[in-house]
Order: C-alpha cells, then structure tokens, then sequence
DNA sequence: CTGTTAGCGCATTCAC
DNA sequence: GTGAATGCGCTAACAG
C-alpha cells in the first residue's frame, strides 16, 4: 500500500512533481481540481499522490492564498456543562457544512483567561469566533485583539462591543415558569439565582420578579439567592430557605446547576417536603426519572450553537448589513412527573 | 487606544519594523523574547506592538520554524455524550499545560467519517491526535493518512496499528457489578450490552460472563441483548426482557445510554417492578436522585482525556521507548440509593 | 495546457 | 547587537 521510502519527512509537492517529471503548479492544480489542466496530466499527478501518500499542507496552501482558514474558535466557560457541549455540538455541525472545523478554548468563567484564548485564536488565524463570555462586560473583545475576526456571542448580548449575538429567552422562560408555579398556588417562591451581573442572571431574575409583581406578590428577599452558578452554593442557599419559619412552598432555579443543587437540598428531607415544587432553566437528563417532579423552561442548545455558527458563515459569505443581528431562541415549559 | 489605521488588512511584522525603522528580524526577536538584542531596542519595539495592535501569525511563524504547531486533534463520535466532553475538558486541561489547543472532531460513530476527520487534521497539521475510535478495526489510522502523525486511542485498544491507548477497566468493571448483584441474592440477570465488534461492549459483556461463571449460573439467550448504545434501543430490549415469563430481577446495563433507556423501561411498571434492581457502567449525574436505586460502575472520564493527552505530550518532548503503552484507568463501585 | 517568477509572514543562518 | 539573504510549502499572476 505505502511506498513512502522516508516516513519521517512529509512529502511536498515538489517530491510528487520531480517523480512526474512536471512543475510543482501542475500538481497543485490537479490536486485543488482546477481547470486549465490535461485529463490524462491530472489523473497521472493524483495516481502517484495517492501511491506515495502525498498530503497537502494547509496551512502553507492557506499563507499563500489569503483565504479563509476554514477554523472557527469556539470559547466556552466549561465543556463539561451540558449546556456548552451540545453547543459545541450544534456549531460544529454548521462547520462541517461549510467544510471549518472547530477549535476549542475553555475560560473556566476567567475573563482574563477568555481574553487570552482569544488572543490565541486570532494568531492561529481562526476566521470566526463564537464565545460565551465569562463577563458580563466585552469591550476587550472589540479592540485589536480580534485583528478584524468577526464574533458571534452565545447567551449573552454584547456590552462595549457591537457584534452579533445569539441569546435564549431568559427572561420570558423565566417569568413563564414563574407564572406556572403561581398557577399552581404558589406564593412564597424561592429563586436559586445567578450573579446579577451576567445578563443571563439578571434576565432571569427580572423574569421572577415581573410575574410576582404581575400576580401582586410582594417579592422576599429571604426567598431570593443570587449566586454563582454552581450546584453546591444552590444547594446551601436552598437549604438556608428551607429551614426559615415560613420556608417556600416552590423554587424556582436559575439554570441547571442550581436545579441540581435544589434538587440535593430536598433529597434528604422528611416526606413533607415532597410538597415543594421545583421549576428551573435548562432542561436536565432524566428529569423524567427523579424522585421529585421537575418543570423546567426547555430550549435546545444545539440550536444555539447552530445559529451562532450561521450567522458567523452569512458574514463571511454574503454581505450582510453591517448592523449587528440578535437572534433569540424561545424556550418551551416542559413538565416532568414523577414516574408512576 | 487602538492607532490602527487599516483595520481591514492585518499587520505584519514589516509595518512594525517600518515604523521604527529597524528591520524585521529585530521585532521578531523582541516578540520572542530572544536574547542578544538591546534591552532599550526590545521595549521600543514592544511599545509599538502593543501601540498598534500588532498580532503575529502564527501560522507563518510555524511553517518557517518547523517547529510544533500546539495543536491537538481530539476526535469523538458524539460530543454531546457527557462521556466524551468530559474527556474532551481532560485533553484540552493537559493541552494548555503545553501551549496547545484542542481541534475539535465528530465522527457519529462512522468509520468512514473518522478517516476524512483525521486525514483533515493531519493535514492543518495537528502534532497529535486523540482518537476514540468509531470501528474495531484501526488500520486506517496506521499509513500515510497520518503523514507520520502521533495518534493515542482512548476507550479502545489499538487492532491494526501499534499505537498508545488509555482503557478504561471495562471487563473489571463489569465483572465487579455483577458479582455486587449476585451477592445480592440475583440469579437472573438481564444484560443491556454493546454491540460485539466494539472493544468495549465485548470487554463489558466478558466481565458480565464471568461474574456468572464464577457463581455457577448459566447464562441465558433471553436475558442477553447487545445492540448499539442508545436509550430507546436499550429500553425495547428491556421491554422485551421484563415481559419474559421469568424476566430477570436485575438488569446489567454497559453504558451510560443503556442505563438511561434502562431506567426508562421501569419507569411505568407497576410498584412491584421497584424490585428490580439496576447497575450499570457510566456514572450518571443525579443518579442519587432517581426514583430507582442505581449501582454504577463509575471512573473519571476527565482523566481519560487527561492521560490520553499527556501520552502523546511524552511522545513529543522526551524519547520514550517506541513500545505502544497502555494505560488502563481503573473503576469504582458506586451506590446511588434512592432519597430518603 | 503547462511552466516560471514571485511572495504570503515569518524565522533560520549567516554576515557585519 | 543588528541586518540581509534565503526558504518553509504552497499558490497568484503572468508567461509561453
């Protein structure tokens, strides 16, 4: 199969070429399938390419023309959250499409370590960028730093910078939950929030917040929790909730760490409080299956990572307006019983 | 902040040398903090960089270096598998240890996708690769398409080819869990397995074999599926098993999309079924919280990725011994009891 | 149809 | 300490 006598060295064109007897564009035409190039001359170059195992150098093919490097970055907090892999998931499906693969940059939620693996990826010559950004503000994604590299933002609108964007419906999933739970009679709804200042942690809270103010309930700030994103902090916060006098009969959760968390904080708990009611963003692996019933505000992140992935291709592609888009995605309540 | 005066065309090192009227060579040196250059010339020349938002091309610096381009191709079936992000979040933590980043790659279990997958990686000049592979058969990844690339397979051992791999202990895995269900008094014990021409569904369903062995139980036609891990084929054959005249009073399931499709089938049974007992390979989250109890086979997917990748980084920086090396990652028997 | 020249952005190698 | 020449692998732009 293998004829390659120097298995050390990888092959160039000029190696095909000298074993033809032809010039070294006659092989790079043939191999890009060019015309302007003998039937016979084309089917001889790829013959012995495929029989000494030439590959072509993309990066040097990419140096010299100037085109797109067929690379996107993808920058995410954490790839181990469901939430980003599926994601990821849906971005490189539209890579694919358009024959780009994808690069991966985790932040660990360090808008230091964000602006570094952006960094980064704009030298290695990614032709786009899709980041989740750590922050809640993107000005240092708007400088120099991105040499021009067109970004798309996932989850959270852009601040400082004007980019496109795709975002979910915190704030309407949120408040539709929230009105449910109230539907149901409930008045003292705990919120197992996020920091104030991501968007997605303030949109969702505004969501809590406006369907309260809606069905007349004052807002408890005993009731509310705003944290990092992040099972075990959801977990002491809900507990703290519990265990006041007049503890909350539902709770609402912030995204799928924090329904986790809540989740854990009633796992132990007498048989009492089967009775609270669980409500959360994201929607979670086996819902269906827990001990406890679950109502969570749906959406799929596969269709995020898709979007955001389109948008970045239309901008190369086709000229679009230079006004940055917001896409948003809509999120559906999806009620999961206890079995039996 | 930003002095660019072209921001459509990227900055080379020649408009920076031009601006200080040095020559390139010297911002080169400054960039890469070379020595033998003056310690004043170094800071003028990184004020400018910086002044004007220099980047370099680190593309055109490796083609000229022949130097390692830090970049780590990670290929999987499917991303949104919690299994593989969390050997992907493995692999990229060792990468940046290294300066490297991860390319990202999906084959949907197709053979025939890997191939394409992997010659492209080689191809933008992966130094590496990490491969979960998609067949049994390997040799594809052994002759020119790899151009003399390193590959590390994880989950599977090498058949073909002679490379490193990372294991996880499937077969004692397995074999502890069934014994942990004969000990619990189970004689039936249905098998939710892979498909055989898998490593890892043929390891698992050994393990299975065994443990029955040892106890003096025949192993029977009806209680054994193997079929392709997915939920919904997982929970048909569970179906079917349960239905049986004498259906098993245990169910063993090989991974995490068996366990899920396991769970489901008992899902509706009337409460009698809740003596069935179930265990599985995979850890899954919220497995303390279901309504059934779970046993799992439970290991560290990161540290998969982690050993994968630092296996090919020896392979780079020091000379080991040409020998392909195994690692195998060993497993735990975990109790997921239901709350309360 | 095919070959030659030049150069992508940078770094090696050698001058000075 | 700095600069000039040369070439990484490949392909535009122009010959012929």
């Amino acid at each position: 199969m293998s004829t390659n006598s120097d298995p050390e060295q990888a092959l160039t064109m000029r190696d095909v070429a000298k074993r033809l007897g032809v010039s070294p564009m006659t092989v790079s035409r043939a191999l890009r399938g060019q015309r302007g190039i003998g039937e016979d001359t084309r089917k001889r170059v790829l013959a012995e390419v495929a029989a000494i195992g030439y590959r072509p150098n993309k990066r040097a093919r990419n140096l010299r023309s100037g085109g797109p490097n067929e690379l996107i970055g993808l920058v995410v907090t954490n790839l181990a959250n469901p939430f980003y892999s599926q994601l990821a998931v849906g971005v490189e499906q539209v890579c694919v499409g358009y024959g780009a693969r994808v690069m991966l940059g985790s932040t660990g939620e360090d808008p230091q370590a964000e602006r570094e693996v952006v960094a980064d990826m704009v030298e290695r010559g990614v032709d786009g960028l899709v980041v989740v950004p750590a922050g809640h503000d993107h000005s240092h994604l708007g400088g120099d730093l991105l040499n021009g590299t067109p970004v798309v933002l996932a989850a959270s609108p852009p601040m400082g910078i004007e980019v496109d964007c795709v975002l979910v419906d915190d704030f309407g999933g949120t408040r539709q939950a929230c009105r449910e739970l109230i539907a149901r009679g409930h008045r003292r709804i705990g919120f197992l929030g996020l920091p104030p200042s991501l968007w997605t942690g303030s949109e969702r809270f505004r969501g809590y917040a406006l369907a309260l103010e809606e069905a007349g309930i004052a807002m408890d700030e005993r009731y509310v929790s705003r944290h990092r994103g992040d099972s075990a902090l959801a977990e002491k916060a809900a507990r703290g909730m519990l265990a006041l006098d007049e503890p909350p009969t539902a709770l609402l959760t912030a995204n799928n760490r924090n329904t986790v968390g809540a989740l854990r904080a009633l796992r132990d708990r007498p048989d009492g409080s089967k009775a609270i009611t669980v409500a959360g963003f994201d929607d979670i692996e086996l819902a269906d299956m827990l001990d406890l019933p679950l109502t969570v505000v749906s959406y799929d992140p596969v269709e995020v990572g898709r979007v955001a992935a389109s948008l970045l291709f239309e901008r190369q592609t086709s000229t679009v307006s230079p006004q940055p888009r917001r896409v948003t995605i809509s999120t559906t309540l999806v009620d999961h019983p206890t079995p039996r």
